[in-house]
DNA sequence: CCCGTGCCCTGGCGGC
DNA sequence: TGCCGCCAGGGCACGG
């Protein structure tokens, strides 16, 4: 599932392949994803560069910014002539290159918003800062206000953008922060351990390729962070910490992995 | 403001 | 073997 070290991936694969190149046709193989509408406005758009906050991929181009949400399986790949996957919904022809975006459960969106409207429109309007950019005190104050568990916080991208589930897991492993704590009674000592471990752990990932848990790849590349992961989807095994059985249960209709002695309400 | 629920979708897996 | 039903998940709309 990518989260925003896979989506950096993914900008990275991307600028390395299309950055400078014009989309001259698209294949659209699923129609709910993209309209002939927002088709029609792609042809014949320069991609300038590809940039990203939190978990969206935002490509410019001479007119626009198209905006990429891989959600939980979206990829991109380059195809060698018209042979393609079943997986493959929309297939851009740009210049010589073919780039298929692939995307097993069809929930990835594309949106197009006019060029210098890209933070007055959905979906980055109310998009918060990155935890690289985030300001601890900032962080605090917001999450004091609230009283949802600090779990679900972590996954509120108006609040804090780029965490998804798996990392949220693994931060406030690290944090030793239980991820059933309101936000109202986290300390300030453990909301600056929250923003120093996402950088820590979002930084590590980024370095390593990102994660995999089930299926992502970019240009062919499997990544491997998730081989160091700490709690989530480890329930049962024992604790790298303590030895303690990771539990694991629904926070906010996520499934959510965590050790009960390392973190502590 | 806050919360929970349903929707979108497919593949993998448990149960029988 | 195969079929059925459930689960996973990010963002958003909706209702209370």
């Amino acid at each position: 599932m990518p989260e925003l070290p896979e989506v950096r991936v993914v900008s990275k694969f991307l600028n390395e392949n299309i950055k400078g190149k014009t989309i001259k046709d698209i294949d659209i193989f699923y129609q709910r994803m993209m309209s002939e509408d927002l088709k029609q406005k792609l042809i014949n758009q320069k991609i300038e560069e590809i940039k990203t906050h939190g978990k969206y991929i935002i490509i410019n181009l001479t007119d626009y910014h198209l905006i990429s949400h891989l959600r939980m399986e979206g990829k991109y790949f380059i195809r060698s002539g018209k042979v393609f996957d079943k997986h493959d919904h929309i297939i851009f022809y740009i210049d010589d290159l073919i780039l298929a975006y692939n995307d097993t459960r069809k929930f990835g969106t594309f949106d197009l918003i006019l060029k210098d409207q890209l933070y007055e429109e959905l979906p980055l309007k109310k998009l918060g800062k990155e935890p690289f950019d985030i300001d601890p005190a900032y962080f605090y104050k917001e999450v004091k206000k609230r009283r949802s568990p600090i779990k679900t916080l972590l996954l509120r991208q108006e609040l804090i953008a780029g965490i998804g589930n798996i990392y949220a897991d693994e931060i406030l492993f690290m944090a030793k922060v239980h991820p059933t704590k309101l936000g109202v009674n986290i300390t300030k000592k453990q909301a600056e351990e929250i923003i120093y471990y996402a950088k820590d752990i979002l930084n590590k990932a980024i370095k390593s390729g990102g994660t995999t848990i089930s299926s992502f790849e970019s240009d062919g590349h499997v990544g491997w962070f998730s081989l160091k992961l700490n709690v989530h989807t480890k329930y049962n095994e024992p604790c790298k910490v303590c030895g303690t059985l990771i539990d694991k249960m629904k926070i906010g209709g996520r499934t959510s992995y965590f050790c009960k002695k390392c973190q502590r309400k």
